[in-house]
DNA sequence: CTGAAAGCGCTTACAG
DNA sequence: CTGAAAGCGCTTACAG
């Protein structure tokens, strides 16, 4: 007797969507086998089927997702969240590219999100996005970007699945047990290989140059003392006064290097960033990259390749943490008892042109 | 008398989610009180509203955001499209930025999606999306990357609002009528206004490096060819032969420039990786940029200050055409029938340091 | 102001 | 194999 909610619409939505109904009638059968048909499941005769789909086709009929979404109980949403990041820059959108690639090739879909927080807000006091206030929308979220304890305090607090993106968790202990579901790339292992690699080019005086007040420069500095520790080197961390940045960081770090009695003559910088500013401003100073000094990069970004030279550096694959992320992800949305796993993905050292060989072989067959 | 179908779920889900109907147990009342307090509509005494709010709380009932959004007819979910981007570029990341700010603040959902299609595939051949494909996911879809007319019919016959980011829009004349809704920037002014700035600071030999096959670079350079014919000045187009990128047609260019009987004193380009080239370039030729040469970019990217002295460019407000794609989707999607518009934002000249000032006003002050 | 009921567009046991 | 019905978690006229 009452009219339809949906009637007030009519004056709006031009062409009324057709439903399940439209094409029950259509086809001459009931709805519950317009929806087996969509479902591809059980058994439905040839001809049933046949009709059906001649009938839908005919309509122009999709399902309404969310009508479906609510009785499947799962949005088959996710959110990639970034943290604390002014903006969105090639590494992370990397790994939302890797994570959208994953998602849409298994039909889910990928909600972009961003988030400002500051460390020492209690976690129940942090405002999240949208996303994350609504219930049922998403299925779970992928965290990326700066992450502290207080936010993953919170996202466990309103039950909501996720993994983290770990190199950039700032905080928190991963001792063994993990406590989340965790992938991340091998900081320690990656400047180690590094490192290893300008010693086997003849460098004996390497310096490190990176803030180790971030922990995952701190794990590139492990590496490269690991290295040099094992060949009986003497390690030296180079850091810069007030940096603005990575790129014033090498800047900065410059100088340093080229004001010590015994001078380094290679440099392994704990990113890209700070490569890029020593390589210009050595240049500044009159050095040549790699005639005078030679220098290894970390996390092969965009600005690698725009040095002249291009910069020799560690590759992380940012698409494949994406990928792994969501792949996690989803084996947390149907196993939720699972117990926690850290996945850990190697990195590859990349070699350009900005190490010089100072081994006496090579040195040799250059003569020749 | 039937299991309710979600008993099947309750192995898996933990704590089963709180109804409406739990509140409205709780709470002493009718199931449309609670969506009354929820929708903060209409006439609910104080006592009540408070007694349900207070229900709400105890249960931590949050309402299921699907249900929702199968009576309200819309998702409050958009779609952000990258077309034929092998990667996120902080361009189209920063477009994106724009979308998710201005959509989140309004309660609005950004989803990520890529697609890859040719120019040449027949619209209804193109493979969208599993985001486009289902009905009722989202709401409307902002196109961008690189937009071929295939694919605007191709959003056309899903009956799916959208609004495009135009610049990149390639194939299709502009001709004062539009026959869909577009946000771009004004390449042609940018230009413009870039040629008539070297040309104030005395230079009169200034060429235009870039790619004029790609229509935006083709407007950039009529721009260009605006302000010198203003100025009874011959305009000069570079051309490399078979760049790789932007950055090789860049470096490609700069011999050309180096070996004109009357050289250039200035070159505008048609983007900033193409200055970043030249730029590189010309230092190994021994070439000073200010000094021997100036030069002026486009879009102020990444790269432009990561040059040294930094790049003088053409900034394009990305953040803004995001939002500004958002708003007008949302308008779009208020009054279906409303005419379609264009918005053209402005650019800025970003004066930083690779422009020297010729003049002789200029010159005399510094001999003082 | 508020409860009971119809409805949104689907899915899925149930009973042939 | 398939129709009729109950149900998902909400919203909203309807009738007090």
């Amino acid at each position: 007797m009452r009219k339809p909610i949906e009637a007030r619409f009519r004056v709006e939505v031009v062409p009324k969507q057709k439903t399940i109904r439209d094409v029950a009638r259509a086809a001459g059968v009931g709805i519950g086998t317009i929806s087996r048909v969509l479902n591809s499941s059980s058994q439905v005769s040839r001809e049933t089927r046949a009709r059906v789909l001649e009938a839908i086709r005919r309509l122009g009929f999709r399902p309404n997702a969310q009508a479906r979404r609510i009785l499947k109980r799962r949005s088959e949403i996710v959110c990639f969240l970034l943290s604390n990041r002014d903006f969105l820059h090639p590494f992370h959108a990397r790994i939302l590219q890797g994570v959208e690639s994953y998602a849409s090739s298994l039909k889910h879909h990928v909600l972009f999100a961003v988030l400002h927080y500051s460390p020492r807000t209690p976690p129940e006091k942090i405002d999240l996005p949208p996303v994350l206030q609504e219930h049922g929308l998403i299925d779970g979220v992928i965290l990326a970007g700066t992450i502290y304890p207080n936010l993953l305090r919170r996202i466990e607090a309103i039950d909501m699945p996720f993994v983290a993106f770990s190199n950039n968790v700032v905080g928190i202990d991963g001792d063994g047990k993990y406590l989340y579901d965790q992938v991340g790339f091998d900081d320690f292992n990656g400047s180690l290989q590094a490192t290893r690699y300008l010693i086997k080019q003849g460098h004996r005086l390497i310096d490190f140059a990176g803030d180790i007040s971030f922990p995952w420069i701190q794990r590139r500095f492990d590496g490269y003392r690991q290295a040099m520790r094992e060949n009986k080197l003497n390690p030296v961390s180079i850091m810069a006064q007030n940096p603005d940045g990575f790129v014033d960081f090498g800047q900065k770090s410059a100088g340093r290097i080229l004001t010590q009695a015994a001078r380094a003559t290679a440099v392994v910088a704990g990113n890209d960033e700070i490569a890029y500013g020593l390589w210009r401003s050595l240049q500044r100073h009159g050095m040549k990259v790699p005639d005078d000094i030679s220098l290894v990069g970390f996390d092969d970004r965009e600005e690698a390749v725009l040095m002249d030279p291009q910069l020799s550096t560690v590759r992380v694959h940012k698409e494949e943490i994406g990928e792994t992320c969501m792949k996690m992800l989803l084996e947390r949305l149907h196993h939720p008892r699972m117990t926690f796993s850290q996945r850990i993905l190697p990195t590859e050292l990349v070699i350009r042109g900005t190490v010089r060989n100072l081994s006496e072989r090579h040195a040799a067959s250059r003569i020749l």
